[in-house]
RNA sequence: AGAGUUGGCCUUGCAAUCGCUGGUGAUACUUAUCACGAGAGGAAAGUCCGGGCUCCUUCGGAAAAAGUGCCAGGUAACACCUGGAGGGUGCGAACCCAUGGAUAGUGCAGCAGAAAAUAUACCGCCUAAGUACUCAAGUAACGGUAAGGUUGAAAUGGUGCGGUAAGAGCGCACCGCAUAAAUGGUAACAUUUAUGGCUAGGAAAACCCCACUUGGAGCAAGACCAAAUAGAGAAGUGCCUGAUUAAUUUCAGAUCGUCGAUUCCGAGCGAACUUCUGGGUAGGUUGCAUGAGAUAGUUGGUGACAACUAUCCUAGAUGAAUGAUUGUACUCGACAGAACCCGGCUUACGGCCAACUCUUUCU
RNA sequence: GCCCCGGUAGCUCAGUUGGAUAGAGCACAAAAUUCCUAAUUUUGGGGUCAGAGGUUCGAAUCCUCUUCGGGGCA
């Protein structure tokens, strides 16, 4: 249940890496690229772009929501590395819509196995 | 009750569970675990001003450039704040003002209008004196005049009386303007008196003048640790000219470069060789939170604010921490997220309290 | 975080310094030309000068604030 540094796509190369040749699921929220990786632990990269979505505070939300979700589901994704990009309605949605809509792209992932 | 003005304060509260980022302590031993305690704002925003801090040769002078602009005070400083003066808006509480100089100089004002800044004379008014026509009455401008009219944003003091041929600051009274003096005030300025008699229009947010202020760049500043690869720094010796000395010993001068990112000058530093030390891009560490700090009290001051005393330590990330869930209470939660740090200004926005003003109704 | 530019017709830009007519090219519409179309010629429509406030007799232009867009510094 823990989310650590480990779980997270800091550099720059690690974000190359995913977007080459992703799997990908989408929906009127999110996009989601994954791929599989060679660890036992999911790892998370976040681009929300300030194009789609330009107050810090609401960009702030859209994180943690995001992140919340990641760690509640930590457990189904073992092995992938995932980036997470928004669409400029998403910011005007409810908490639920967003996590619903999340918990269907963790399920699609996990089924992926 | 409604409408409004000013000032101050707050920015959902409490509990539980699971997470995130620093700090302290312990255990393992350098990265984990456990415990304790901490964790966004009044605007953190815009980056519009002013500082601190850092580097540039943290030096001096001149010009240029930019900014500010009633007076006094506050402040580290300011384009900020406080108090006052003058002007304006509002019935009022109150609020607003880039508010020095147009008598240093240059330039500007389309169209309209006679005339737009050395005033002038289109329509007008007058015919007293003098002149022309005429016997005279009268007519007239090549004479006098600017009261009235027209244009325009703006027309060269205003009103009244006297005066006159008609008029005119031509004279007088009041208002206004200018100058001088006196009084009050630290001052801006105000009041009074005297004198002058139109000369003094607008615009300085056109150039400009006067007074005051300002070196430039910015934490992506800068410092340290550090692969590859190319540069640098320190010490010693020496120089082109002249003088001097036992001595390349000392002194003076010239030339070139540097003086960064407005330009020039001065001062300072440097110029060739040898030896030694090494060197800093990716990355990391630091800068980085004890400060023009906060809270409370006392004193001084009309106030901004200052002084003193006591207590307290209160975010520090770096793909960037503050969240989620549940319960509960209510007024049902707006604008919005620190990134080196402060003081302001501006903009966005929810509420509470106090004082005051106006209107209506009732007593 | 810090610094710097720009917004004028459907599109690309002048005009802003130095204040008094909002203009050019392309595009659009109409007419002429042609058997028809293109090209050409002529004519026309289309503008809150990004928004608000101030200075001024008068603001696209000067000053202030806001808003939107873009760029630079690793």
């Amino acid at each position: 249940m823990q989310f650590r540094k480990n779980n997270r796509l800091l550099l720059k190369k690690d974000f190359d890496c995913v977007f080459e040749n992703p799997k990908r699921t989408k929906d009127s929220n999110f996009t989601v690229l994954y791929k599989k990786n060679s660890k036992n632990y999911p790892r998370l990269g976040l681009i929300i772009s300030k194009k789609n979505c330009k107050l810090a505070s609401k960009r702030n939300r859209l994180k943690r929501i995001i992140r919340e979700s990641f760690r509640n589901n930590i457990s189904k994704l073992k092995g992938h590395d995932i980036v997470v990009l928004n669409k400029h309605t998403t910011y005007n949605n409810d908490t639920l819509v967003l996590i619903k809509s999340l918990m269907r792209h963790w399920i699609r992932i996990s089924k992926e196995k």
